[in-house]
DNA sequence: CGGACGTTTCCATGATCGACGAAGCATCGT
DNA sequence: ACGATGCTTCGTCGATCATGGAAACGTCCG
């Protein structure tokens, strides 16, 4: 169902609101590379006092743009999910970028194959997706992506899921991946999927980055997908 | 080059600024299924005073977010370039889909082919990037996409360009087609590539509608481009 | 030419909101 | 237990901004 129109301008309004003061853009820039950030940080980088900065991050965790973790008598604050950073990348409307800053850039690993944020992207997420969909692996609605029956088939027959398993539910989105200007999967169907690919050992993180590498076990079942991990490189 | 830092957050608080408001917010809504409306129209649709509508209206333009066209004594508004309905389709945060209705829900014709603004869209739009994409025919940057060497030679084999024009200047950029969930290419050279669609005679307007139609020599190029237009339909 | 209509400009009002300092609360280190 | 540190709450001030009515401007139609 479509959000009630009288509505959808009030919820608008208040997501403008949350980023039409400067300060609080600052905050919002400060942690759409995916950081994590105590407020005193924030309130340095944004150049206010930290009453201030207090009172924003307030109103963005609030509007649940923020979400905040308390450790001893500091907060870390980071942007709450993947959506908030994927709506922030696409403000740009005079044709300036304000893509979130790419620390992949001419890192073919990070190119090849990453986690962005909870799920998989890179090179390798957007194969993975484009392959289940030339299966019809995917039932697209409005504003969610699930796993259709052909789609838990073809994952149960190359073995990522067990007979049990019904993700059926489970709502995902697609996810704009920008380096390769196609889509992968995120949401919490995306996020499910991928740690499956973990808990089978077919991919493994590269040391303390977000890049990752596939297993032989994995090439082998990315193979059976219709993936070649090889052709995946650069 | 990247926005200044420094900078960014000016522009983006001055994009929240404009959206912040609910009357603003409705406006907005009220054009983004790309309609074109005088002033008074958005005053009633806001539920404000003409005067109050005036001064927003005035907000909106002078943020680019509206373009306006004089008509006798009337001024009809619209969303300034497709770079905007974008940016507002993107602003759902909250998992509330605000994707602009989508007149071509379960219209086969428009979901094969349709103009979206000044350039091409549905699965004919997206087959053209991804086939052009195959050969190397784009070359991408962070925030524009050009037709490569590789591209024009191959627009230029098919029949589609002429010797004499070189649109390696133009730039155009990814656009997301959400009913495919995927790219397409829009921009100026979108635009650009689009128009010569039309004067080569290798697709027609359906009636007055956006939908879009290959006539038969269309047919034919496309397939020397890799798209098949039967394959097209639903 | 004169009245109707659509739109904008001007103006005054009321409300909202961001700013910072001081004080309060919680936690860490010694 | 004590001060130091990180952060939040409170109170107040000043600036900004949305609002609608009245008046002005421009255009269309008798």
């Amino acid at each position: 169902m479509e959000t009630s129109p009288l509505h959808a301008r009030f919820l608008i309004a208040e997501l403008g609101s949350l980023i039409s003061d400067p300060a609080r853009a600052a905050i919002l820039l400060a942690l759409m590379d995916g950081t994590v950030r105590p407020a005193g940080e924030l309130a340095r980088m944004a150049g206010i006092a930290p009453s201030t900065a207090s009172a924003h991050l307030r109103k963005l965790t609030d509007g649940e743009l923020l979400s905040v973790v308390h450790c001893g008598r500091h907060r870390y604050y980071r942007l709450a999910n993947e959506r908030v950073a994927h709506m922030l990348e696409h403000l740009s409307v005079s044709g300036v970028s304000m893509l979130r800053s790419c620390p992949w850039r001419g890192n073919p690993a990070m190119l090849r194959a990453r986690t962005c944020y909870d799920h998989l992207a890179g090179r390798l997420g957007v194969a993975l997706f484009e392959q289940l969909r030339a299966v019809d692996g995917w039932s697209l609605s409005e504003d969610s992506v699930r796993l259709s029956e052909a789609g838990r088939a073809r994952l149960l027959d190359v073995g990522l899921l067990d007979d049990e398993q019904d993700l059926g539910d489970v709502p995902g989105h697609t996810c704009v991946d920008w380096s390769e200007r196609r889509f992968h999967l995120g949401g919490r169907l995306g996020a499910r999927l991928t740690s499956r690919l973990f808990e089978r050992d077919w991919i493994r993180r590269r040391s303390t980055t977000r890049a990752l590498t596939a297993t032989s076990i994995g090439r082998e079942r990315l193979r059976d997908l219709g993936v070649a991990w090889e052709s995946l490189a650069d």
